[in-house]
DNA sequence: AACTTATTTTGAACGTTGTTTTTTATTTTA
DNA sequence: TAAAATAAAAAACAACGTTCAAAATAAGTT
């Protein structure tokens, strides 16, 4: 058989990264395949196979996907200072992740086969991400080189995915302690000992 | 069939778990099933089945066996202080989850059905990788309160988690920035952010 | 010692997976 | 209109985890 033109490729494409990723949410990973996602939009797995060129480059543009919406949230946060706009970015960042779960855990845990090079687009969505604190980062502390405002987006960075990772898994082992209580430490008390002071004439 | 009692279940326990983690080593996550652990040790799936409950519970075997070498090596880092010692265990960290890669990722990557509920040893062993850093937080902060030790130490062992598994995945995008030196500004900031104070008089 | 009963490993079967290859139907071109 | 190109579907394939009945050994009984 052959090309009922009823959609188009992008069409298609656009058709099975929705009905993945509402399998995905009402499903979790596990009820989620090439099989189901074809017969979902009417499809057949082949012909899935021949648009994303694999199953994992279909779960791939999943997590892209994702990828723009959580950055999308991020930029969408608003605050006085720049202090607490990080905060307040890192509070949504873990909100996003346990909303969307799966699909989050999917970004970070979806492995490529060496014959699947990771497109560049999805390295820059993720590179976007620190950007966002960089730019805070400069306001906070506009004396300091650049290349120091890499290293501290990262840390930030590091330390709010890393809470929120674990917190997503039940693997912090501390029901006492609020997640949001752990990210506002984590950034208050790193930026000061970084060197910032809230507006403090001191010593 | 039956009994050929060369091995006892323990003992093929102990080999399935094993030849899983060669398997895991030098073939990846994607070469380990658990046919190919069957018959690397001269059983059958539906042996190893009976003995584990399932594949799932294998491979949270594996994980268990991963969680205890992994706390071995943290107990046996040395240092002269105990912000030393911290910084220390967190590199020590870092560089058991490069070493063992795949092991380290199906740690925290494995995720088990709702049928198959995680047996508490599991989570005693994270919570044990905890339990170091509270007691060198204990030394450093003797006038501070357990509960917030508790806290620190899973600040500190979420941001140590966080950089390593984003490095892991060469998803920081800073090639100029060494893990180590990310790392240590980590933990050295944030308890200078909480108030530590290197033997310095000051104010 | 022979027979019966349990036990335990196995082999075959099942349903599902992603992928490849072949077939078939439609569209485009000559 | 006929031939060539194209694209979707169907079928086949190999591999997976799991289940289940059969088979072979062990243990227990007479």
């Amino acid at each position: 058989m052959a090309r009922r033109k009823e959609h188009s490729h992008d069409e298609i494409r656009a058709m099975a990264i929705q009905a993945a990723t509402e399998l995905l949410i009402d499903q979790g990973a596990i009820g989620l395949s090439l099989r189901k996602v074809a017969s979902q939009i009417g499809y057949v797995p082949s012909t899935l196979i021949n648009i994303f060129g694999s199953y994992n480059y279909l779960l791939l543009a999943v997590s892209e996907s994702t990828l723009r919406t959580l950055h999308d949230r991020l930029t969408g946060v608003r605050a006085t200072d720049s202090l607490g706009k990080i905060i307040a970015m890192a509070w949504e960042y873990s909100q996003f992740a346990h909303e969307q779960r799966q699909a989050f855990k999917l970004v970070f845990e979806l492995q490529l086969l060496d014959s699947e090079p990771l497109p560049e687009s999805q390295g820059q969505l993720i590179a976007g991400l620190f950007t966002l604190i960089e730019r805070e980062l400069a306001q906070l502390f506009p004396e300091v080189t650049q290349a120091q405002h890499l290293s501290m987006s990262r840390v930030l960075w590091g330390g709010i995915h890393g809470l929120t990772s674990l917190s997503l898994d039940n693997k912090l082992f501390a029901e006492s302690l609020s997640l949001r209580d752990l990210l506002e430490s984590h950034v208050q008390a790193y930026l000061q000992g970084m060197g910032y002071q809230k507006e403090l004439s001191c010593c």
